[in-house]
DNA sequence: CATTTACGTTTACGCATGTAAACAATAAGG
DNA sequence: CCTTATTGTTTACATGCGTAAACGTAAATG
């Protein structure tokens, strides 16, 4: 048994169990389930279910300590956050990548530091940079397509 | 009738379809269904219910032309993608936007032009950075709470 | 004009998801 | 030891979503 998922689709819902575990490094349901009662509201079951379905999809380990678990996150969040994000990238043209970057900072507060290091970090990416990026589009869903004019 | 959708969520699916509307700004069905067709392997039954979908939620506008219809795109590109985005940045704390931003630069090729748009970006933010980013996730789901020790 | 074709509308159906109650088993308390 | 509280497991159920067939009607074609 225990087919090893390496990114299971983790839900809205069961992403705010996620944040709960990331947040504790390990937890009990009980601490779970009061967190959530508040923010979210919602009933016990509501998320014992979501912490049931997270440890099948094996996002969550579990350890048993007595009658109860020892809840634990299975995957990082930072991997999370990367497979959700490039969901996005897979949605757009990628000659748009930088204007969706671009909108991603103007809207959001930057600290000085934050700043910097992504200076830097731009700064390398010169070594790596294209004249034009090339669009990977299917033909039909992007107009990038139109500048090929002739065959 | 006709409550208007200020922003519809559209889903992986529907999503495909917006995006040759938008490549073409006015389109039939029928252009839908064989770009679908071709790059999804869509029948055109699919592609079929996913424009009812769209047409119903406010995504696209029709127009009648004979006994066909003309798709338009009823909300734009870059404010669908926007709106991806800030689901991204809805599940993480606010002290770490700055390294998602950092790693998805890092995990995409840039153009040489985007690069120098994104310093000017930077460089405008710095008017508006602050010393640190305050988080704003729930009690429980950040560890950032920790270092408020004492009470 | 009868038949085929094209295109929008209805209906379908299984799995995912959000939300939760009911149940079972065990520990804790009186 | 019996009752209650705790905690995991099962079952439930409406809605969303992916995928598509069937249907109705109008246009095109022979």
């Amino acid at each position: 048994m225990s087919t090893i998922v390496v990114n299971p689709h983790i839900t809205d819902a069961e992403w705010e169990v996620m944040r709960v575990v990331w947040a504790n490094i390990r937890v009990t349901s009980k601490e779970v389930i009061s967190t959530l009662e508040e923010k979210m509201d919602w009933k016990q079951a509501t998320t014992k279910t979501l912490l049931g379905r997270l440890v099948e999809k094996g996002a969550l380990n579990t350890e048993q300590e007595g009658r109860k678990y020892i809840y634990s996150a299975n995957i990082e969040e930072k991997e999370a956050v990367i497979s959700f994000t490039n969901d996005i990238f897979d949605r757009i043209c990628r000659k748009n990548v930088g204007n969706v970057i671009e909108s991603i900072i103007k809207d959001h507060t930057l600290s000085f530091d934050d700043i910097q290091r992504l200076e830097e970090i731009l700064e390398m990416k010169k070594a790596f940079a294209v004249e034009e990026v090339d669009c990977q589009c299917a033909e039909g869903q992007c107009d990038c397509h139109l500048h090929h004019h002739g065959e």
